[in-house]
DNA sequence: AGTACATGAATGAATAGTCATTCATGTACT
DNA sequence: AGTACATGAATGACTATTCATTCATGTACT
């Protein structure tokens, strides 16, 4: 059997029970199930119940945030740049089915003060689509009419709203390709097929 | 004075206090306070606390839902649709500042069995925006290879996510009708300028 | 038109249940 | 036999919900 330390499985087990449950509704003693300690033993590796919420946000969002990043610090077009980015986040959320729906949780449900602590570690990394698309812009190859700050927020809104698909549809099976080509292919150059269309 | 019926004033309270503490922070007597009733008074009008929620969720979607489809009724041209579903969508939510962040707890916060409910009556609303690109399918003038149902999620992602714009810059007032054809025309055209960069 | 009675909306103090957190005790390893 | 880690029952704080009581308003009778 594979012996795994404590904090990694009170994370992961604390993962699942969040997704399922909720912040709120889930209990210690759930993750401590989960996990198969006691409930006092979640208290030897973290502070309390919030705290294992912000770990997980941290570690996990951490992780995606440090790849990307360095991913994209070898490349120079926009487009190519925006498809990293979302393959990354995707892929990452396809790995961890749980993860998603933390990352959503900790994005709405937590205080305000809260909210304000994670609004910088995360808007940094959403920040990342808005200085990609003035990129862009700066090369001329982006329409200067888009707003990057409005545009940043419907793309991440889309990918994080999108990255659910994984737990819908039973007998479909997206890829990971599939759907980072459709969300890339409908950001960049839209649904019209012919843009002459437009009024 | 004006005097609201006492429903009304519980409704508007809740969703104020919801939006700023989350549903399960709140609590019923912020919301008594706020509504300037007593805690006891609440239960006259509302089974429970979520009970609260599940009003304040159901009478606004509700009156999007029903104008929106009115609207919709008397249109063919699916990118008209679509202008007319985010308009709709994104006045509803700059009236009521706080009815987006409600929306939002709804949509995660609450445990599987009302999620199955929510999912009907909400994915009815969502399913809207995929019967529209599939009708810009078949009549030829929206790209056959993207996935509906991949879409309608990125379009409402989009949307969601973009409605609380209202909310964070002070100095900036971007209008409905602004960030209305922001989305439109990001989902319509994309953000390339030039659609044969497309490799 | 004044008095007595009825109604039920509104109140908010008291209750009751839920859980996060603690800590006294146990275990295992060196 | 000391150290570090682990346990889970007990504690106590927090709040949703209840319900006995109040009181403003309406009705009916003289």
């Amino acid at each position: 059997m594979v012996v795994v330390n404590k904090h990694t499985k009170i994370i992961s087990a604390a993962t699942k029970v969040f997704a399922k449950k909720g912040f709120f509704t889930a209990r210690i003693s759930d993750i401590a199930k989960e996990a198969k300690v006691a409930d006092g033993t979640i208290y030897i590796y973290f502070n309390n119940k919030y705290d294992i919420l912000l770990s997980i946000f941290e570690e996990e969002i951490g992780k995606i945030f440090a790849k990307t990043e360095k991913l994209l610090s070898e490349e120079q077009d926009p487009s190519r740049m925006l498809q990293i980015y979302v393959s990354q986040y995707l892929q990452a959320m396809k790995k961890n089915k749980y993860l998603g729906e933390v990352i959503q949780i900790e994005l709405r449900q937590t205080n305000k003060v809260i909210r304000n602590y994670r609004k910088n570690k995360f808007s940094a990394y959403t920040n990342i689509i808005s200085d990609i698309i003035r990129k862009g812009q700066d090369q001329g190859i982006y329409r200067p009419d888009i707003l990057p700050d409005v545009a940043k927020r419907a793309f991440f809104g889309a990918l994080d709203e999108v990255s659910g698909v994984w737990n819908i549809s039973l007998e479909t099976h997206y890829s990971v390709e599939e759907i980072t080509e459709q969300i890339l292919s409908l950001f960049l150059q839209g649904v019209l097929l012919d843009t002459d269309q437009v009024k």
